[in-house]
DNA sequence: CAAGAGGTCGAAATGTTTTCGACACTCTCG
DNA sequence: CGAGAGTGTCGAAAACATTTCGACCTCTTG
């Protein structure tokens, strides 16, 4: 783009001289036709890619752009927001996301689809492509950034994150020093590196402050409600239960929430709890969550912009990139209760009414007041760590 | 398909000999250049859909099939659980969805684009689009699905909707039959056509047990949280407010839960309340949500299906396919507090503590023994409304 | 009314794809 | 072994599509 003279686009007869066939052989090739000899066929795919060489008809300026975005599953309010950035940031440059499911790892064929269907880029979302699919894609040129990685990518792969370690630190030093000493986590599903990377922030907070770090209180679930659900219960049902959970994400944080009230504990009062993500929902649970944020849609705007720049044929300035994340403090955290342990009612009980006790509705967050009629806007306040950009 | 000889694929020779001008011209409107005389482009453009000319340069994607996904805005999880299911849908025909948001109306290019771009179909989701665009599109063939129209749409316009006003009907009759008198309605933007029918449902309920309608109580906000929260306030402060509120989304319940809570009042004790989705974080809502439940992923998976028939060329059963809605009962709703008014502690005070009342873990509605170990699966049960497809 | 500007269109040049037949090779089967 | 059928690879030419550029027209402006 910068440099180079426009220098007469390459067209199929040059190619076709140079690999010493003729153009119909070349044509053929371009268009994915079989009747061409697996030796020849290599030699012009060189020839082809060492031209730039683009067919006309996907030169049309009419025909949008598109980007693959492929999702592990369609199935939470995460998704909605990561695509919101991207499309936002696609858009800007006249092209569309053609969204899906990550295709089975088995569909050998689905790379050839995807370049023969003339896709711009890829975009992987929390999952990670088999490396069959990833070389068959790289040597294709295909432009791939991949969203939250599930392990840590080549140096040659692209991605995008967040500081999952940071705010699992800050998280759990916001608990710590509200007062709390017993506090489980519950992680997402160890094999994904935000899950680890999390729990290590986690560790680390927890360490640091000389706590020992009691592995009963270590958990994983999937990133559902769930999960949090039911580990939540198990860490409630224990002999010195936790007075704070940190989850792996907003999700699981409404299930603890949940698994609290079935045993009929106040949150914030009797169980602190603090989530991951920030969902546009979490400002609206009761109490409203405090939460680690990550700037989703930033990270999907992010993602789409760096597709792009591979597209353009540009280098990027680095080839991973961690966004910032930021503790939120709203209401669902607060001092452990006083007395070790004045808990659990008689199963199914009634709540213990005790003396006057801070309610909910006494300001107290430095967010509260914000939050009650201005609301979200106001809520990005209070990022621990400033925005980072770290090289592979 | 089924019927008519391939029948030698239309070329731009012989529409360029039909419209009386050379291959250069119908070439340029096809590729949009510029140079065409308005009423040429006209003439040529309906020759070239008469023929179904498709360019070779579109022909050589003999992959994936794309169907274009207009959402009005990218921004609750409503919006994914559609998505979920037109994608699913699409998928079982090797279709893909290509996202985007509704474009300005003022974009006249932008049906020609679509049709350019060779896209198979088009579904627009809880939007209109200009009557010009829709003429132009129609003019083209394109198949087009609406799902949940702002308008009730003409008759020749496909769409999937659900059973709106039978949802109102069933959400306000539940709150009656718990003993409600006064029963509040925070809607949907009165312009739309899916608020209105809920709305009419709740006043049928209302009006059939011989309730006087009190306009008062019917508010209108967005159909997100904070519109909830503002009108809940509102609501709550008036001389008399009600004891329950049927909200016009699950967003807007969250909206008035969290109301309530900082007004000091206990749902569903004090304050019983109604949403309208059932998104899957309804389920997980404190105290968790009594809804009525719109099958969000079946209404895309029709509406894929319907654009895939379209496209195959088949004619559909119905214009208008309208899916049941279900009441879900949780826990957010219980009979109306005993004394008129014990309401409103000093504002900002603390919970009166009083003596001993069902806590929120005695076991009250059906659902919330299923609820806890076996969680969402089980939701769906209590449907009011048989499935139910009606013409235009 | 002349000069200029700008819109509309097609002839021809240019580029691409497809069809179809030539050729070479392999694999039967007699 | 040798004829014939089958198959894979490729190119010549035909068919198809796009772009360039100039002709022609109309409308404005001085």
């Amino acid at each position: 783009m910068a440099p180079g003279r426009p220098e007469r686009r390459a067209t199929l007869a040059v190619v076709a001289h140079e690999a010493g066939v003729s153009m119909a052989t070349v044509s053929k090739v371009v268009n994915g036709r079989a009747d061409v000899a697996p030796a020849t066929r290599a030699r012009i795919e060189r020839l082809l890619v060492q031209h730039r060489y683009v067919p006309v008809g996907a030169r049309r300026t009419t025909t949008s752009a598109l980007v693959d975005v492929v999702f592990n599953a369609l199935d939470s309010p995460w998704a909605i927001e990561i695509l919101r950035g991207v499309t936002a940031a696609l858009g800007e440059a006249s092209t569309q996301a053609v969204v899906s499911s990550m295709p089975d790892p088995a569909d050998i064929g689905w790379p050839r689809r995807l370049l023969l269907a003339g896709r711009n880029g890829l975009i992987v979302v929390t999952s990670d492509l088999t490396e069959r699919h990833r070389t068959e894609l790289a040597t294709a040129g295909l432009p791939l950034v991949v969203i939250d990685p599930v392990d840590l990518p080549g140096a040659d792969v692209a991605s995008v994150g967040t500081t999952n370690w940071a705010g699992g630190l800050a998280a759990t030093e916001h608990l710590i020093s509200l007062g709390h000493r017993r506090i489980a986590a519950i992680s997402g599903p160890p094999q994904l590196l935000c899950s680890r990377a999390r729990l290590d922030g986690y560790r680390a907070a927890i360490d640091q402050h000389g706590i020992r770090v009691d592995q009963g209180l270590i958990r994983h679930g999937d990133f559902h409600h769930e999960g949090g659900f039911v580990q939540a219960l198990s860490l409630l049902d224990c002999e010195e239960p936790p007075t704070a959970v940190f989850a792996g994400s907003d999700q699981q944080a409404f299930g603890v929430i949940e698994a609290a009230r079935v045993r009929g504990l106040r949150v914030p009062q009797d169980l602190s709890v603090v989530g991951f993500d920030d969902l546009p929902v979490a400002r609206w649970a009761s109490p409203p969550l405090t939460t680690v944020r990550q700037p989703l849609a930033d990270m999907g705007r992010m993602a789409a912009r760096m597709v792009l720049r591979i597209a353009a044929g540009s280098r990027l300035d680095s080839n991973r990139v961690e966004l910032a994340t930021g503790l939120v403090v709203r209401e669902s955290t607060a001092p452990p209760p006083r007395r070790s342990s004045p808990r659990r009612s008689p199963a199914g009980g009634q709540q213990p009414a005790r003396g006057p006790q801070p309610s909910a509705d006494t300001p107290k967050t430095p967010e509260q007041q914000a939050a009650a009629p201005g609301g979200p806007s106001s809520d990005a306040a209070g990022t621990t760590t400033p925005p980072m950009r770290g090289s592979a």
